[in-house]
DNA sequence: TGCCAGGTAAACA
DNA sequence: TGTTTACATGGC
């Protein structure tokens, strides 16, 4: 349950202990052209739609360690239905709901993740609260390096994504599915990503407009396997993507991305291996992880950036 | 320069 | 059920 404070101009989310505010923007820094968010003087400004309701936001921390959320940019305040929407985006985005005292307890006696944990304490799944982006993010990403993938997503935003500009700087919106699921694999191809990726979009945002795919049909009862089901069976989407997104979307604690060439990497670096592990290898390294793989996962990433 | 990149579908054994 | 290959482009 959120749990926030409603100061009309500015919100406060009471954050758990294990919540460690400069972690997450170390992780939200990793690029320098991102294009969701701007982080300046460790502070997080992003424009979110609600509804008609374009806001700007301001995200920093107060004495206790506290997310404090201020409304730029409007002269009349936020309504209430945006401001809650506002609120719950955020504590979705950070993860505040999710209690971490069961996974540094297993992760202690974990060969692999205890230097993690106290390298990187307070730490959270850094998600992405909206599903066709969650959506597009991951297959964008599918088989290419993390830069390009970057690049790829600024270009898809900054031609059929909305700007809103504030004080110089221009803040973007993520395109929405019904802007996406009308268009033909020739209005994609430009981005000089693969066609099969262009259809993949658009088949997705097409699914989306119809109301077949929804967060709360992948949630379901809370049934992960049934969720990581309805994913795979869409084309384009095969158990990395589907795992990416049941992780950094629909938080899921236990998904987990195996596949994932970062994943590899990060055990090969911090176990000092000579070559990516194995499947095989990986299963055994995780079988302590039960319940926490996308945790781990997310945790052992931070040492490649 | 050549290998690799936060994979997947489709073809084939 | 398991293995191989094309995909497209760019980063380093």
């Amino acid at each position: 349950m959120i749990d926030w404070q409603d100061n009309v101009r500015e919100l406060t989310l009471f954050t758990p202990k294990e919540f460690n505010f400069n972690e997450n923007l170390n992780y939200l820094m990793r690029s320098s052209i991102e294009c969701m968010y701007v982080i300046k003087d460790e502070r997080i400004y992003k424009a979110i739609s609600v509804g008609q309701e374009d806001s700007i936001i301001e995200i920093s921390t107060d004495a206790e360690n506290n997310l404090v959320i201020r409304f730029l940019r409007d002269s009349a305040p936020a309504s209430k239905l945006t401001r809650a929407a506002v609120a719950n985006y955020v504590w979705e985005w950070f993860d505040l709901e999710r209690d971490l005292m069961p996974f540094y307890g297993m992760a202690e006696n974990d060969s692999l993740l205890k230097g993690a944990i106290v390298s990187f304490y307070g730490l959270r799944i850094m998600g992405i609260p909206d599903l066709f982006e969650a959506l597009c993010w991951g297959i964008i990403g599918q088989q290419i390096n993390l830069t390009f993938a970057y690049t790829l997503k600024r270009r898809l935003v900054e031609k059929f994504g909305r700007c809103v500009e504030f004080e110089g700087e221009s803040y973007w919106i993520f395109p929405k599915p019904s802007d996406i699921a009308s268009l033909n694999v020739e209005d994609l191809v430009g981005l000089r990503m693969t066609v099969k990726k262009c259809e993949y979009l658009i088949d997705v945002a097409k699914l989306m407009v119809e109301g077949k795919l929804t967060k709360e049909l992948l949630l379901g009862t809370g049934n992960f396997k049934s969720g990581e089901k309805i994913l795979i069976s869409i084309r384009g989407i095969g158990p990395w993507t589907a795992n990416y997104v049941l992780m950094r979307c629909l938080r899921f604690p236990n998904a987990f991305p195996i596949d994932d060439v970062g994943l590899h990497n990060a055990i090969k670096q911090v176990l000092g291996m000579d070559t990516k592990p194995t499947k095989k290898e990986i299963l055994q390294l995780a079988e302590n992880w039960t319940g926490w793989e996308a945790y781990a996962t997310f945790y052992l990433w931070r040492f490649l950036y």
